[in-house]
RNA sequence: GGCGUAGUAGCCAAGAUAGCAAGGCAAAGCUCUGCAAAAGCUUUAUGCGGCGGUGCAAAUCCGCCCUACGCCU
């Protein structure tokens, strides 16, 4: 396919808090887009506040196009259609590849159409499997050789991996049990784990970047996590918890809920030896702020790899709205 | 004023019988083939409140001083 040929599609990434959502929108509706959520935990259905979720429009906001956009379980915010948001129940595992699948079946409709598919979220190995089109195995978790292998010490584990695939034991790191144990479930299934493949993309994508200063950000995360647990963060775990979501699994779902879920238990993160983390409503404030900070830290490592992404003041909407014309002309 | 206890990196904290200062958190830098808000890697005290003393050798023993907390008058 010529490259002029391809579809384009727009993708709004950046870390966390840098009003990525915002620019969505302002873009779909400026460009006639739909917005496709590239968020690992918007899609689970009940995490709301917590992880900043947009806001439905409420119903009578609605008109024929949206009415449309509805029938394919669209989310609407602004009258924006709103993609992989609230599609899973927290309870459940929801992968890159699912997410990978989905998106790319959402793209595909957004694009018959004839509108623009805007791609918006700080989830930065997902927006990779769609901007490199990276292949990966169909291989799904097994809970039960997981089960069994969380057990096996490094030494084990690489003596496994060894065993089935002495290729990847060279390339995976070798420390990382996470990473041993996914190895050693694929090479299990498949015989061996086969080469990360890349696909050209069939898209031409423009990915937008959204940078703070880190005094803008770390000002920007504490305000915000103020105002979220001013909105009732803390209830919304308390309701989940009520309603049958696990500790164990809160905690797996990270940052806010993760600390949440310790926080109502009364328990300490096993890594904090010095305790008093989260003890306290004051401790277990600052503990999820530097944890956000943190994680906005290795988002922001993540997209530097991405030598393509056009960074920008989320100040500096000219400019960004130059650099979307040029693309779209 | 007297007695007691404590004072180790930004925070928490281990350092019987003196022998070259654990660990965790934070910070900084990184890695990435299905949980990615995950997991992992690297770096980070020539110095142990201060000043002296005794030792081949002191964070560890002795003296004085400073600070904090507790108790007593």
């Amino acid at each position: 396919m010529e490259n002029a040929m391809k579809p384009k599609v727009v993708v709004v990434l950046g870390p966390t808090a840098t009003g990525k959502s915002d620019l969505a929108v302002k873009i779909a509706k400026k460009y006639n887009g739909e917005v496709i959520s590239a968020d690992s935990r918007q899609v689970y259905r009940g995490l709301d506040i917590g992880t900043g979720k947009i806001t439905p429009d409420t119903k009578n906001s609605s008109n024929f196009s949206i009415g449309q956009a509805k029938k394919e379980g669209a989310f609407m915010h602004k009258k924006i259609p709103h993609y992989l948001i609230d599609v899973v129940s927290p309870s459940k595992v929801f992968t890159v590849v699912d997410w990978k699948k989905e998106t790319e079946k959402k793209m595909l409709e957004i694009i018959s159409r004839r509108k623009l598919p805007i791609i918006c979220g700080g989830t930065g190995f997902y927006i990779q499997s769609i901007v490199d089109g990276i292949v990966l195995p169909e291989v799904p978790p097994n809970k039960r050789l997981r089960k069994k292998l969380e057990k096996k010490s490094l030494i084990e584990l690489n003596t496994i991996l060894k065993k089935l695939d002495p290729e990847r034991l060279k390339t995976v790191d070798r420390n990382n049990p996470v990473r041993l144990i996914r190895a050693i479930e694929i090479a299990t299934a498949l015989g061996n784990v086969p080469k990360l493949k890349k696909q050209k993309s069939p898209y031409q994508i423009l990915q937008i970047g959204l940078k703070l200063s880190d005094n803008e950000m770390k000002t920007k995360i504490y305000e915000r996590l103020i105002s979220r647990i001013k909105k009732g963060m803390i209830q919304e775990a308390e309701n989940l918890h009520k309603n049958g979501l696990s500790f164990k699994r809160m905690r797996e779902l990270g940052l806010e809920y993760r600390y949440l879920a310790y926080f109502l238990e009364k328990k300490q993160p096993l890594k904090a030896s010095s305790g008093r983390m989260t003890k306290n409503k004051k401790d277990f404030i600052k503990k999820l702020e530097t944890e956000i900070w943190r994680y906005s830290k290795r988002q922001r490592l993540w997209f530097k790899r991405d030598k393509k992404i056009k960074w920008f003041s989320p100040k500096n909407l000219k400019e960004i709205e130059k650099e979307i014309h040029k693309f779209l002309d």
